[in-house]
DNA sequence: CCACTTAAGCAACGGTGTTGCCAAAGTGCA
DNA sequence: TGCACTTTGGCAACACCGTTGCTTAAGTGG
């Protein structure tokens, strides 16, 4: 009956161009994570168990491309030394922007996400779109200018405070600046900047960010990073990749009512973890702090339970201005969970590192991401606009 | 330094034998899906994705194994009519085991999932090993005595309540029955069965049930499945497949803390939503039922947040007795968060179908599922103990 | 009856990872 | 110093994937 059914594509069916785009997005990612020490083709091969004469090919066309180079050997064990490889850093370069309340921050970096300059300038988001377009595109200008990037830039990656639709790239309702509710941002700026854009929530390019620096542990490929500022947000990172839901709308953590009946939020429920951390917090005393923590630390709980994650990350200005203690009362509640829980070993809680820059330098990771087979997960297409090199 | 890291194998490569076995299983999902009604080659290389020729070539070695049928053809649109394809139910069977606490169920499913035979037995789960797996054996010996399958089963799925570790097929501890703590049910069944056995969650099991049989909507990739019976649990489907976490321990709802300082759960914690809701239900009265489906409503309305899945769907004997109510008590608390997010669609709540059968049904679909591509979201490896046809 | 349209297979092809083999480049012992 | 051994990595041939170009099959419509 209905044969007028849209072509709703379940998965995508995976040619040979695929499958060598996969592996070469493999073996890129092995040596991005191995970084200056390199890593060997025989290693490769291990990891990613394919056969060391595949990986020879991969690692050859890479060599042709210049993305990669031989980098010295390690020490032989009784027969020829392995040669090591290395990812070439300056083979390309990304553009990350983070569009802040008060504030714009801009970053250049390499293909492993090191920051090669960058640049800060004060902003008023509820200022119109010109206005606020018009500065991002001055300082993208001023960025390029002066750094050596200029021709191999893939694309610049925007963070935005506030729920936005990351697969059309048109903002939803930016807290507090309701004039930007339905605002095409990834369009209108890729066509100011001509480089393609990829938007995303503060949040989310935090979280990708320590997804691909290592800040999360070698075998924590699953984690939550748990931002704690003028509000409550989540990124979710699982399997190694950005997890961002159906409608892209995934992470939202500071309206989870944690007290049934509490107090009223703004956003209109009752109860919210958001609300009842701020106002803990807002009390000033170090019983404050515990407090807040302690709710984090029960909604962080919550989390780890449904999703089964490999650790917890905390940041935001409000933790940052107390890591220690809230890393400590988060830490808390996990343990004595997992404790009653009968055996399970605790997640580790941590601090994110990166401070004030890591929404930035995440951004910067939301063009490089793809290339490292780490754009989306459970997802079923996957398509953003940067170049493929 | 560390020069003696494990092989942990970071995601795995694809060869020519896996790019085929995805697209074979990318082709028979679609074809599982399309069921009685068959689909036709263009329709699944649009799908797909893949050229028309390379259908042909994929559906024409499914047909020399027997598993897919020219079955009649369309009506022509000015040229060569389509041919249907369809898929062949009977050239695989799977098993189904429900291991309840006072009832063994269990089934026999042919390639689609529909069920060709069932059984019913009384079960004391706490019995012991011996006893129960004796039972087991002597239930599925039974069920394939009189079932035409016999030779082409292709395993075993078993749906055990309480957590478990899903890759290792180790029982962590049933509720209930301290003395599985740590038995190692899947080889254990795996020796006695004389076949390959996947174990898992009921709410998983269930969950992948309902992905597979359609009850979740056309678009609807992505859901969660509660459970509200003796106790509350839940099962998550993202992205078309199965999400059980780093430690296969996802899912884990009941238990989520709603009400902080609440009244105490046996878990230890405070204020677990299961405490709650079955409190509650317990009062026996309208408002009592009114009451769980609101504290019901307000944990999915968090998972929903966080997630951002496609539809809701509860189940279980609490639900079951109630379900109109639990339904629309559930849904009243999403549509009244949509509405205060501002514009954003409610999430559609339903009752799932398929009552006590529910798990069984899902318990064979472990062993199917991963023919069709569904086998597991968001995970590195994907390794079970299923025959490959 | 014939022109046209649509579906599906055949044959040749480009390109993937794999296999078998060999050269390169070390170690270690006589 | 020489030689056997180990280990790495490339070359060549290969099997097999999906793709392309073309042909044949099987309908509709004037």
């Amino acid at each position: 009956m209905n044969s007028h059914v849209p072509p709703a594509r379940t998965t995508a069916g995976f040619n040979l161009s695929a499958l060598r785009g996969h592996n070469a997005a493999l073996v890129l990612d092995l040596l991005r994570t191995a970084g200056e020490a390199g890593i060997s083709r025989l290693e490769l091969a291990e990891r990613t168990g394919l056969t060391p004469q595949a990986v020879s090919k991969i690692t050859g066309r890479l060599r042709g491309d210049g993305l990669v180079v031989e980098a010295g050997r390690r020490a032989s064990t009784g027969g020829k030394p392995r040669t090591v490889l290395r990812l070439v850093a300056g083979a390309g370069h990304a553009v990350g922007l983070h569009l802040d309340r008060d504030e714009l921050r801009t970053v250049l970096t390499d293909l492993t996400g090191a920051v090669v300059a960058s640049r800060r300038a004060p902003l008023d988001l509820g200022a119109g779109a010109d206005t606020v377009l018009a500065a991002a595109a001055r300082e993208v200008d001023a960025l390029l200018g002066d750094g050596e990037g200029g021709a191999s830039v893939l694309g610049a990656g925007v963070a935005v405070p506030g729920p936005l639709d990351h697969a059309d790239g048109v903002l939803h309702r930016v807290t507090g600046f309701p004039q930007w509710d339905g605002f095409p941002l990834r369009d209108a700026l890729a066509e100011r900047l001509g480089l393609p854009v990829v938007v995303d929530k503060d949040t989310n390019a935090a979280a990708l960010g320590l997804a691909l620096d290592g800040a999360a542990g070698d075998g924590e490929r699953s984690f939550a990073y748990l931002h704690l500022g003028t509000g409550l947000g989540a990124g979710l990172v699982l399997g190694g990749a950005l997890y961002r839901g159906a409608r892209t709308g995934a992470g939202e953590f500071g309206h989870q009512v944690i007290q049934l009946d509490g107090p009223a939020c703004d956003c209109g429920n009752r109860g919210c973890i958001e609300a009842l951390c701020l106002a803990a917090v807002a009390v000033g005393t170090e019983r404050g702090t515990d407090e807040a923590a302690r709710v984090l630390g029960e909604g962080a709980g919550n989390l780890v339970g449904l999703l089964d994650i490999d650790a917890v990350l905390l940041g935001g200005r409000t933790v940052s201005a107390a890591e220690e203690r809230f890393v400590r009362g988060v830490g808390r509640v996990l343990d004595a969970r997992a404790m009653r829980g009968g055996g399970g070993r605790a997640i580790p809680v941590r601090a994110a590192p990166g401070g004030a820059t890591l929404v930035v330098e995440g951004a910067a990771q939301l063009i490089l991401a793809p290339l490292f087979g780490r754009g989306d997960a459970a997802l079923p297409a996957n398509r953003n606009g940067a170049k493929v090199i």
